[in-house]
DNA sequence: GCATTCATACTCGGATATACTCTGTCCGAGTTCTGCAGG
DNA sequence: CCTGCAGAACTCGGACAGAGTATATCCGAGTATGAATGC
């Protein structure tokens, strides 16, 4: 019952590619988070197949969201990473051993996964209620706007920050 | 993002449990539920650590609930099985990299942390809302009482079942 | 000066090792029941 | 007939291997840029 940490390379990445006019390449993205290039590599490769963000090839290329920042949830992304299948997997014990459940009663799922998969279904309601840019709007609201303006320069001018 | 398939063991062992007024020795429950009675027992020594469960030894032996079926949450066999930690682990790459948080923005959780905490709660709060009882009372309206009346039966007398 | 060609540097994508956790198993410590001997 | 004792069988508990997945990495295919060349 452990999420993958990719996830949460992933909704960071996503969320700083909500800042950027142009494409992003990975070691840009893994520069700026801390983390290994050739493994955060992967997981964008995900958020690609899931059609989250868009890769350019070339030069100039990168990583481009597909769609507006307040169109993408955070589940988006974590079934991007982590897979949409439920985490509950129901392997039916209730037909085995001596008093196997009815075939009748068996048309409908096992009460036990039924709790699950409404659990499973609070979450991913949770989780879609959130979208990138509200993520980004409350950092904003809390840490005041100049937090992703810094992020803005340092995408447009390379790591010629003014932090120094 | 998977769960142990040993918590569909679990919750169904202790369904099994509460319609049992002896201990119940693993042996029996693994025949019940057609499983490895090994691997099932690791997991009772969970359900026991946890306080759900208590053992009793010596050759009259097995599992009791230590409380009544609808004091027991699906939520607390979850947590006995899983662990009681959070899916997601916020490693706090944002104060990674070249432009990290500010201490004082990290006095607050990360945002993105936030989302998925909250997630979780509502994950937890529904599994929390159904009792072993609950599950129990909706199995019953749907397949008749004698459904646990059986198993009762196969508890008390054995494996000499009627059904044959 | 301008169009074309070519080499280059950079990008993404999938195939490849390693570490860790989940799955499954085994044997030892402890307890209760049963049978038997003695009073 | 009752009591005490010894043996055995059964129970749980923790320590021990194997498989699958998450983690981390590398190299190859493809493309836009930029310079050099010829007209």
């Amino acid at each position: 019952m452990k999420m993958s940490a990719g996830v949460e390379w992933a909704v960071h990445c996503c969320i700083l590619l909500s800042q950027a006019d142009e494409p992003v390449p990975v070691p840009r993205l893994a520069e700026f988070h801390g983390v290994s290039r050739t493994y955060l590599a992967k997981h964008l490769q995900q958020l690609s197949r899931a059609g989250l963000v868009t890769a350019t090839e070339g030069r100039t290329g990168g990583y481009v969201l597909t769609r507006p920042a307040d169109e993408i949830t955070v589940l988006d992304v974590v079934l991007a990473i982590e897979g949409d299948e439920p985490a509950f997997r129901c392997t039916e014990i209730r037909q085995n051993g001596p008093l196997p459940a009815s075939p009748q009663a068996c048309r409908r799922a096992c009460g036990v996964a039924r709790v699950m998969y409404a659990a499973d279904h609070a979450w991913r309601s949770s989780l879609a209620g959130v979208t990138i840019a509200d993520v980004v709007g409350t950092v904003e609201r809390e840490n005041g706007a100049q937090t992703f303006a810094r992020a803005r320069d340092w995408l447009a001018t390379g790591s010629a920050g003014t932090t120094a």
